[in-house]
DNA sequence: AGATAAGTGGAGACAATCTCCGTTTTCTGA
DNA sequence: TCAGAAAACGGAGATTGTCTCCACTTATCT
């Protein structure tokens, strides 16, 4: 928000304000890369050397510190969803956006239970970011869906809620009997064996030859 | 552990100790209930009348008061099992233990997590109880993949930890536009149509009419 | 009843979050 | 260029929580 590099912005920040706040930003970012979305601000203010007031003013919670700490990998997101709306094949495009998105939320430790909670409080500083994965996701999912690529009962908000708690485990879980390819597989397949039953009345499938 | 009601154990405790141990646990599982699992121990002491010390002796680390909190409710789900496991469909069968599985991971507010956390770390207390759910899982699996009714791919790990991934969703997102039975759903079946791509090398898929 | 081992409780060390306000720094325009 | 006003700073301290330590109390055994 407030000041972005590029937009001409001038930014009504005093200029030891705006040094302050990069400072903060920039060890911020190491910090929770380094110990996940709990790094302690305290700590993060000592090693900016800022008192704890200013680390507050700049930024109330530590989700406004997340989401600004976020921006860079929030434009990365955005250009993989760019990059994978190109694809011709709409399953594969969906593939790439969710592999994306797995990306995403592993930037920070953690990450996944801040943007779930965002997903519900609508005044999260994260929410903005939050509810525009949701729409992506949204996107991806009716294509692949009018492709008859993807199962028309499932809704995005489903599948984006599905993927958080799949990297949620992944967070914690990596190297405890499990890949991140084999659970991503699990959510695209399902458990059952495909001949089950058929989960939706869905209009015939078309041939392959589109 | 140590004490059941029903095991004859004299149990080795003082009166006094096992009183105090027993007013912890009852006051622990109310506030669990309410506040989920980071309620405050403090409180807790406090609420059922024992020091800090007395507290933290008796349940040296909140998964230790966690797994004790957790007894009935692992009475509860163990008994589920045994009825899941005498239905004939064994399709039927692992989606009630599933079912019953999510329903255990609610008893409290945030139980995935040490859950998930305690699959990891051996030395947990609460290790014990998710290697045997992870066990579980595995008996229900291999028996539908045997009828053919799950994937033969996926492994009882996986789907465990996906089901840990929804259940920790859930426990923070219910009626924030999803409900648990669409993510059982998406779980089950997947996202992909499944005329997709054959996700096993699995022997001919039979021809509908069994 | 008296000895002793088991158990108690709460003070206190430590860590983290967040606020408040006296002081310092920057900016502005005369 | 230099006040004066406004903006920003920083760190002390209130608060909350975890966990330890050990002087004291209490149950148990003989």
């Amino acid at each position: 928000m407030s000041t972005d590099v590029v937009s001409g912005e001038p930014s009504r920040l005093r200029a030891d304000a705006r040094r302050n706040r990069e400072r903060i930003l920039r060890t911020a970012m190491r910090h929770f890369s380094l110990h996940g979305i709990n790094a302690s601000l305290e700590e993060i203010a000592r090693e900016a050397e800022v008192g704890a007031g200013t680390l507050y003013r700049h930024f109330p919670s530590r989700e406004a510190l997340l989401a600004a700490a976020l921006e860079d990998q929030q434009k990365e997101l955005l250009a993989c969803a760019q990059r994978a709306g190109k694809l011709a094949d709409s399953g594969a495009a969906l593939g790439a956006w969710l592999g994306a998105l797995q990306d995403y939320l592993r930037s920070f430790n953690g990450l996944p239970a801040p943007v779930l909670a965002a997903v519900k409080e609508r005044e999260s500083p994260l929410c903005l970011s939050c509810n525009a994965l949701v729409s992506l996701t949204d996107e991806f999912l009716v294509r692949a869906q009018q492709d008859g690529r993807a199962r028309a009962t499932v809704t995005a908000n489903e599948l984006f809620l599905s993927a958080l708690g799949i990297a949620w485990v992944l967070n914690r879980a990596e190297a405890c009997g499990t890949t991140r390819q084999a659970l991503e597989k699990v959510l695209a397949h399902g458990y059952l064996a495909a001949t089950d039953e058929p989960p939706a009345p869905m209009m015939t499938a078309p041939p392959p030859g589109d």
